[in-house]
DNA sequence: GTACATATGTTGTGCACTAAAACAATTTAT
DNA sequence: ATAAATTGTTTTAGTGCACAACATATGTAC
């Protein structure tokens, strides 16, 4: 089977019918971003990267010094959240808690000098990833996506 | 606070610098999705509705008799992850398992006569909170978005 | 027809993400 | 000084996702 050149038993499913999901921003939002995520997760799995850490590395790197939920905030995610992301990144020896000086309850996050050199190693791939990614585009249809999207938050 | 019209000393934060995540299309796309997520979520929890198991619904009612595994093939969901989605729309009464006659293995799926009413309740809400979005956005560019989305999967 | 491979639904596991509540330590406001 | 708010943390619970394994059933090869 798969080779007999036989189409009038078609080996291939009835099409399914997708209804209203097919006008769905929502759904076809959640499509994709599995798309990305699917890309993301292959070529940096290996080095211990989810796409969540990545925001957390490129957000300490941009600017040093914020404490963890200020990170949480810029990323929409719960400060509770950030606790098991920073160990990790900590563990990694990508990313440092250091003590504030202005307020004793508070961390303040800076990427050690592995985590630096790390970080390059890392952008190389994931801007690999997603100019994969973007070959499925026509030229400007990225830019257009990124400006319209950034109208939902 | 809040009332006063003090603008010189600023309670509002040093803006955060996202780096190389502004131009990057996974991240914008899961800021977007979480957007539509929560929207969903706040018009549709009431009703026991997820995004996932909508999805479901829209699958079945479009194509009655479907097998599981077609339904999840279709929304690029694990088979595994099935069994408990169909488990919940049936204690809800809203689709039912039919025994295959063709192949005794598998289960065809059809909506119930409530889950069709309920489907148009459903349908309701739905188009009401993605209209709420869609007023974010210029004439046109929700096909524009819906045109481009599908080209990643 | 028998033996082997494949498909289906199911169960179980593990992992990651998310959200909420509660708490001690600290800071800020009154 | 007292009360209220903030920070990091822990705990808990819920969700979603992916992978492996299994019994049942179907299909294929000989």
């Amino acid at each position: 089977m798969g080779s007999a050149a036989n189409n009038l038993v078609s080996t291939e499913e009835d099409p399914v019918n997708y209804g209203v999901l097919d006008h769905m921003l929502g759904y076809k939002l959640r499509r994709a971003q599995l798309t990305f995520f699917n890309s993301f997760s292959a070529a940096c799995s290996d080095l211990g990267v989810s796409p969540g850490l990545f925001g957390v590395l490129v957000v300490v790197k941009e600017n040093p010094g914020l404490t963890q939920t200020a990170v949480a905030k810029a990323l929409a995610n719960d400060r509770s959240a950030m606790v098991g992301v920073v160990d990790k990144l900590e563990k990694m020896d990508l990313i440092e808690r250091r003590l504030s000086k202005k307020d004793r309850r508070s961390y303040a996050l800076f990427m050690t000098p592995y985590g630096l050199k790390f970080y390059e190693k890392l952008i190389k791939r994931v801007s690999d990833q997603e100019e994969e990614l973007y070959k499925l585009l026509k030229p400007g249809e990225k830019e257009m996506l990124l400006a319209i999207l950034d109208k939902f938050d």
